[in-house]
DNA sequence: ACCGAAGCGGAAGGAAGTCGTCCACTAGGT
DNA sequence: ACCTAGTGGACGACTTCCTTCCGCTTCGGT
């Protein structure tokens, strides 16, 4: 049981690594590992969409068609395999980012673009944003806070330029923004999947219409700034679920 | 897992049922005892919206600033602790409904009206929508389910009638809006729980402003309705995604 | 104030599930 | 064709959670 559809991976990867900032796992690495270690990546990308980064590591290396020995040799533990994920899905939506605002010259067309496209991608933002326990392993790697930080400086940029260009309403931030979108690319459940799906695509044209300008309505509290979704507090872990209970 | 070993259902749940949910625990109970109950049912409802139906109970009967046993006392399992919930939930969003229905002579308003408050209870839907196993077990319960449809209905009615005044946008269902719903309202992270707690009601406003009525944005695919949000598969088991992924 | 009984907390036994290693085996590369 | 990097999955240790049980506490009537 080795045949996967995992394909559309394959040209970017390469010129990414090109790119040159950690070569030293893949060079070495022979032809049939690399595939699988691909594989790996693109359905623990997948399912921890889905089902969120806790998932068991045997599941994750059954949808990728290997054993669970390779899945260790490959990433020593899960928190190895969350990291490279959320690399690649940095990686990924950067690129496009950066795609996009070098063919958008309408920055509130960029900014619409880049929200739809995150809903086909569906991905990474909330990996780093909506589960707890990624957000602690991932916010101990310089990398990928450098990454997402500078994800973020583009979603500003974009969103001060639409304000500018009167498209996007006044008393949002970068931050509603990352917010509204993180939460609503977690998965919907309904009668099937084609109709989680297409809810998802609307959900996205709904906000979007929301967001555009539009006198009349207004919104509570302060615009969000994408400096508000730092969690900055302690490095450390610190049981993540246990403590702060008691807050009501 | 545990709970189907001894029964499907319990025999207690059952009985009790019959009886008349309302007499008979809240008569026959001490004082303290029914104290103890509320604040159970308090603290579950508030842990299960944060993060999920399948907490610890020893969570639950922490928060509630009761012991285990107390919790096992009240209630037999953990199914009939969110059923206990979930019902206690969906009273009070028909009954709110309701008398927003009541009050309001706009549809769009009640509609309106009903989502921003739903905010604040945060709440059941997302229980009933978003969680598989929480699904599972309510929907073998005829007297949850039929709450549920009742609020569905008035969903129905408040979209219907908003559409007609032309203030809500035509191309959306009630099951969007519930989908929307749902799936906006769960937890959200952020700096602090101050800036979490803003963002959802910012959320919620950007997405009534996305809901309503204006020419020139259309969605893709079809309107999704209250219809589309019954799994009416098979009762027992979700094996679409094979073992139950604890998502939450 | 007193007493019987309902109610309480939490320690402990037991079940379920996951982790990560280890080793006999397969298949790329030269 | 050989050598070795690579593979899969069974397995023992471990963690986590469920649920029961029992001695102590508190209620409520007299």
């Amino acid at each position: 049981m080795r045949g996967r559809s995992a394909m559309r991976e394959s040209a970017g990867a390469i010129q990414r690594k090109a790119n040159g900032m950690t070569a030293d796992p893949e060079t070495t690495l022979r032809a049939d590992a690399r595939r699988n270690r691909d594989q790996i990546l693109a359905a623990a990308k997948h399912i921890f969409a889905v089902s969120g980064p806790e998932v068991p590591m045997e599941e994750i290396a059954r949808a990728a068609g290997v054993g669970v020995g390779t899945l260790y040799r490959r990433f020593p533990d899960r928190d190895a395999l969350v990291r490279a994920v959320a690399m690649d899905n940095f990686e990924r939506v950067l690129i496009d980012a950066r795609v996009i605002a070098a063919e958008e010259t309408s920055s509130w067309r960029a900014l619409e673009r880049l929200l739809r496209q995150s809903v086909e991608l569906q991905l990474s933002v909330q990996l780093a944003m909506v589960s707890h326990r990624a957000l602690v392993i991932l916010k101990n790697d310089p990398e990928v806070r450098r990454l997402r930080d500078e994800i973020l400086a583009v979603l500003d940029r974009f969103v001060d330029g639409a304000k500018a260009e009167g498209k996007l309403r006044d008393d949002v931030g970068a931050g509603d923004i990352a917010i509204l979108f993180a939460t609503l690319l977690r998965q919907m459940r309904a009668k099937s999947p084609e109709v989680a799906a297409m809810a998802a695509r609307r959900c996205v044209g709904i906000m979007i219409d929301g967001l555009s300008a539009r006198p009349g309505s207004s919104l509570p509290g302060r615009p969000i700034t994408s400096g508000d979704l730092d969690p900055d507090a302690d490095p450390d872990l610190g049981s993540d679920l246990g403590p702060d209970l008691g807050s009501d």
